[in-house]
DNA sequence: TAGTGGTCTAGACCACGGG
DNA sequence: CCGTGGTCTAGACCACTAT
């Protein structure tokens, strides 16, 4: 026999042609790309098949599907990359780096007015603020200044963060529903700069991030690196497997 | 009637339905959802139907499914954020601001071994250097220094980037397959800092990408931007649609 | 108006992997 | 083993829209 069974799925077989057909140029963007029954001759599949097919790289935004007209190959992508923004202490143990934490500081106390407006919380709020020191290889690796709002999370309030730094423990224990990073260039305050081992004025990363659970803020964070020990790296691939 | 006809589809109501059940607790994480033949009664549709929205959610990693099992919750997301990294003045004019760009230098040499080894490149390659200085509401924004790969973008050689600024051009031009970013803090240098009009030493926001076609590389860029104007943003919705 | 994609069905067979 | 999800079919009707 010539054909030792098939390991692969007709539809992504679909799937992964028309894209190296993209990807090599042979069709360019705007360009028609054959009817679904075409496709289903070729193949000698059903539509559904097809269809099944299309309808993924419509997905992910490589063709665009026009009812009466066609399939198009999509313009090319709008630069869009996708960041993991992990968990420190995930990271740096699974890069064979020793990892530690210290919580500088914790307390509960009522939102300032001011801040509240700022990240869109109500003002008076009950929160938890703690200061927590991430240590990578005996090193500090960020500073994490954190709010958790005690209405959303009220658990926090009894928690100790003795064996789990803040950020891994409302992971765990809180699902959200939306996320806002910002991430910024810093120059390091006196404060900061102490905490993290380097000089005054020095640029740091900054990552801040704000969690939702339907409307209500659950915490915001500020993540300080230092500039020199950190940066964040993403990729994208246009054709990276969704199924 | 009751039934006012139906404008969504069933497969993106079951979606919906469990997303919710999801995101509101009703479902922790690791719990089973009821199986393909339950829902597929629940709604009075087909299993394809069942099928084809509990797909698009282990697409999404909302849940995991196992045969013989069932479906389950997935685990809380892994941090992981969708940043648009816009085109520079693209994005500006969007915001409704005044955009120019000025190319402040532009030749073609060969690729130092040292260089090309860093960024993955042949040794003594032909490349297109230049310097790109964009200009928002006529402030310095952005200083870019880009590798374009002359074996990989032929036409590069020719362009004057008179009426397009060089990330615009090659998106227009040149398909890619994969992209590379990394985002750092740095001290703006004497000579950055003479550009951008900010102080030497200024923390800067520099985001670095280079692009692939076919494991081979099209173009590589470092964009720095001054710490004080400019900042990326990420969403990041576990529920976003894909379909 | 006619041709395309969008959706759906009521079956089917198979592979995987939990029990 | 055997129930579950993975895949597929050969139809069908409908909505949208380009012409």
């Amino acid at each position: 026999m010539t054909e030792t069974g098939r390991p692969k799925p007709i539809h992504q077989r679909i799937c992964e042609d028309v894209e190296a057909r993209i990807m090599d140029g042979s069709w360019q963007p705007g360009q028609r790309i054959p009817f679904e029954y075409e496709l289903e001759a070729e193949y000698g599949c059903s539509r559904m098949t097809v269809n099944k097919a299309l309808s993924l790289l419509a997905n992910r935004g490589m063709i665009i599907r026009k009812r009466r007209a066609g399939s198009f190959v999509a313009q090319p992508q709008i630069e869009r990359t996708v960041m993991e923004i992990q968990d420190i202490g995930t990271a740096a143990k699974a890069a064979g780096h020793d990892y530690a934490f210290e919580i500088h500081s914790m307390k509960v106390e009522r939102l300032d007015p001011a801040e509240a407006t700022r990240i869109d919380a109500k003002p008076r709020q009950e929160v938890l603020r703690l200061t927590c020191l991430h240590i990578v290889d005996e090193r500090p690796h960020a500073l994490e200044e954190r709010l958790i709002m005690l209405d959303a999370v009220p658990r926090a309030r009894f928690e100790t963060f003795e064996t789990k730094p803040p950020g891994s423990w409302l992971l765990e224990h809180v699902p959200w529903s939306e996320a806002r990073h910002v991430i910024r260039a810093v120059a390091a305050d006196a404060a900061t700069a102490r905490a993290l081992d380097m000089p005054k004025g020095a640029p740091c990363l900054m990552l801040s991030r704000q969690t939702w659970q339907n409307q209500r803020t659950v915490t915001y964070v500020e993540i300080t690196h230092p500039g020199d020990r950190y940066q964040f790296i993403g990729h994208f691939q246009p054709l990276k497997s969704t199924m």
